[in-house]
DNA sequence: CAATACGATATCGGTATACAATAATGATAC
DNA sequence: GTATCATTATTGTATACCGATATCGTATTG
């Protein structure tokens, strides 16, 4: 399936985003559906929690008007891969889209 | 593991090459390897492999220099999939990288 | 002719997960 | 007690990746 191959972008989208400012669950949701992304809870949040085990991302929780929220930001390791990723990205962009 | 990211770039590299002209596996290590890209036999024939059962890829076998060879070259699925990439590639870099 | 080197592809076996939809939960406000 | 925002859990399915080894056909060598 085409997924597959967007579910890698999604991952670049969220490292992304967190590297600019803490973002949380639902916010992604909304944010990936204007790119064109349907994710449901389902996958979006275990894939969170596994962008935190592999310690891309790390979390804190905060409550806003009353409602907790997990707040996910970028750590070193991340910013790093990132950067590297980033790297790549361009390389393949350079390639295939001439 | 940053693996994981460039796996999806990987097979976006090869499907890119097997729409410009066909291509075997061992070329395709060759070539990935000069993007930085390390690839063992074993992990790229069965990803050719699973390309092609998803028709995004078709293979025929051709005898060169008396040894047998199997050339991929993309499918009609396979190059709609690769524009609908680019597409997201384009939208993705434009993005993350400004 | 036997042995081996070469270019390629295929397979094996183990490990580790990833993805998805749906339903459940929790806290608070009204 | 119900609606809302948000996260978590449940359950199931399906594979992907990788190193190492095996295989295959032909040509070469001695």
């Amino acid at each position: 399936m085409i997924r597959d191959f967007f579910l890698g972008f999604i991952k670049i989208h969220i490292l992304h985003h967190a590297a600019k400012e803490p973002v949380y669950g639902l916010w992604l949701i909304e944010e990936l559906d204007n790119h064109g992304y349907k994710l449901s809870p389902g996958t979006l949040y275990p894939m969170l929690h596994r962008l935190e085990e592999q310690h891309y991302l790390e979390s804190y929780s905060e409550t806003i008007d009353s409602k907790v929220r997990k707040y996910y930001k970028i750590t070193p390791t991340g910013t790093d891969a990132l950067s590297k990723i980033k790297v790549k990205m361009q390389e393949l962009v350079r390639e295939v889209l001439t």
